[in-house]
DNA sequence: TAGGAAAATGAACGGCGATTCATTTGTCTC
DNA sequence: GAGACAAATGAATCGCCGTTCATTTTCCTA
């Protein structure tokens, strides 16, 4: 299978509707199927999911599908990048109501993540599982919306460096790889095992604590 | 679809052949199909590769992979198992030849997983692609091998703490699963682009440093 | 309220690809 | 070298599922 070219945009497909104030309805339908699909991509994965599987999930009828989205291929990414960019969207925001230095927005960063994600479960499993699935074809086509998230988290490196709370001996970008890859992982074993609300506190705070002043005893 | 039952064990599938000094050509040929499904998968992924690829990639019949293994899932788990066991003794047997306390431990274990994935292409890409793919089904089979791979880690961390080199208001589980996942990520990077033999020494000590030290001034 | 266009429907199609199995090839024994 | 058994083959099968499109429904306008 060829992975879709992003000749038409998919924003914003089918625009052909009257501009008035009803978009109303067009959109809302758009959005249930990405949320259907979220839930059944969650449940089974994205090649064992059918696409009348995501249908049904969404209240519409199969062929309905093809009239937001390309295929198949375009409704993982649109769903991916729709999810990716809330997420960005709200971690920014929260981000700018943290006071203090580097350690506290490292904390709330951390705090974020794995809040935001675990607000909803379904939403976690399609992030750590199938973000993998995608990045293998970062080759072709580089996903935008997670390259911002990684420069959120490298820019708040940046910012640590300039104001001489971190070291500067650090490249940011392997950095904010690393420290996603680390919460990435632990939010996965959130996802599978059960977690309870307090485990994300423990979590939290013993992850941005280790990657603040490492395993060592001081 | 549903995920492989293991009633019957893979590993010892046919065994009907006559028991003599003879288990070569079978062993060889299994061998032959796992190596082959090893560059496919890396290459496409494992949905997107057909039976009929691996089998011309291992240069036998269609049919054959059907002798030795139950079926494109089992080949998978079957595969991923074989590697991760490949992996593991390797890691352990290097890690006994290291002298020195946690920190030249910890910086080996780095570096070793960097180099021994890297060693070939095709296993770094399937292992950084495919597994988040296999955690998905941790769930109802609990990947044994990958088990194995943190226990190692995991072991590692609670040597340090008994030692009294490490902190010990750290729950060495998670502490393993954050640690595989930023290589895990960082890995993917490098999978992904084109990293000079030096880059592997950089993040060798780079990670290991910030695992140790914390991102932090000191 | 008629007419027409946009939106939605879902049954049917068509291609694909995992798996099967009748047949062939190889190997060992007497 | 013939018989018997194991191993390998690959063409044919068959069920599945992404996609299409003829038809229906909804909704607006005059």
């Amino acid at each position: 299978m060829d992975w879709p070219d992003f000749e038409d945009s998919r924003e914003t497909k089918r625009c052909s509707m009257a501009q008035g104030g009803k978009q109303r309805g067009n959109s809302e339908k758009r959005r249930r199927i990405l949320d259907g699909a979220l839930r059944a991509f969650a449940k089974k994965g994205f090649y064992n999911t059918k696409v009348s599987e995501i249908a049904s999930e969404a209240g519409v009828a199969d062929g309905t599908i093809y009239l937001y989205f390309k295929n198949k291929d375009d409704l993982l990414i649109s769903l991916f990048e729709d999810r990716m960019e809330w997420i960005n969207n709200r971690l920014e925001q929260e981000l700018e109501c943290l006071e203090g230095g580097f350690e506290e927005k490292l904390h709330g960063f951390v705090r974020m993540h794995f809040l935001l994600v675990l607000e909803n479960r379904d939403l976690a499993e399609f992030i750590t599982v199938e973000l993998r699935q995608s990045a293998k074809f970062v080759k072709e086509y580089s996903n935008p919306k997670f390259g911002a998230y990684l420069k959120i988290l490298q820019s708040l490196i940046e910012e640590g460096q300039a104001s001489g709370e971190l070291r500067d001996d650090l490249d940011s970008r392997i950095m904010s790889r690393a420290i996603f890859g680390a919460l990435d992982e632990v939010l996965l074993q959130m996802t599978l095992g059960k977690t309870k609300p307090e485990d994300v506190e423990v979590r939290t705070r013993m992850l941005s604590d280790i990657l603040l002043h490492g395993l060592c005893k001081r």
